[in-house]
DNA sequence: GACAGATATATCTGCATCCGATATATCTGT
DNA sequence: ACAGATATATCGGATGCAGATATATCTGTC
């Protein structure tokens, strides 16, 4: 017995959940706005399809790494259900972050070309 | 008509490719020293299980992102098959590394808290 | 030389992930 | 009123990944 039964073991992040935790990163999006703002801020490199985008918010809701917040600007459209990011997804995309940063640093270390940023 | 009929589509760098590159990026390698190759280099975080390791060696062969090369060392085992980055492999660690790049860059600029690295 | 365990490659099966299509409904601008 | 963008949701097929299994060889020890 390793670890704790109430605490759910942490999902590995899979790249789709990775951009979404980003995309909240900088505030509060609903789900259609996630979707936007990771083809803007991967530089078109990631667009998530509806399945991928919802199902991924939906396990991020059962692992507890994102929460549906019930504040939304006034006059907004009712549809759009807000997300927020949960103590633990901070943790878990800057431990991803970290994860990311010590490949490019081994890359840039082993590469014999210079990587151009 | 965008793209040379001769040329293979880059397939979309997985993220165990992406680590099996990596591991070449040093030197050639024969399989069973990328498993361990990656493992090291990624603290352990990323394990490629043999079925992971081979289907993906195989694709990268089919997609021209490594070949096998006939050059071993003396003595050497026998069973193993060595491969080493073609040019087209090593343009794709690199821009995958720059991708991710951006990734962290983006995670320190909108994470509240410092990014220890 | 026999044996155990690590090394090495390969395939198969099941599960998770991902993507595109489809569906439904609402909002915005004309 | 209408068209097109916005917004959420689910489904099915394709791909990727992990573990089990299989086979064979190498290395060290007794």
């Amino acid at each position: 017995m390793t670890a704790s039964p109430t605490l759910t073991e942490a999902p590995p992040l899979t790249p789709a959940m990775y951009h979404i935790l980003l995309a909240l990163l900088d505030g509060d999006r609903h789900g259609y706005a996630i979707m936007q703002s990771v083809e803007i801020l991967s530089h078109g490199d990631m667009r998530l399809g509806p399945g991928t985008l919802y199902s991924s918010i939906k396990k991020m809701l059962d692992g507890r790494l994102v929460e549906e917040s019930a504040e939304r600007p006034d006059e907004d459209d009712e549809r759009r259900r807000y997300y927020r990011l949960s103590s633990a997804g901070r943790d878990a995309v800057l431990a991803e972050t970290r994860r990311l940063s010590r490949l490019v640093q081994y890359a840039h270390k082993h590469g014999h070309a210079t990587v151009a940023l």
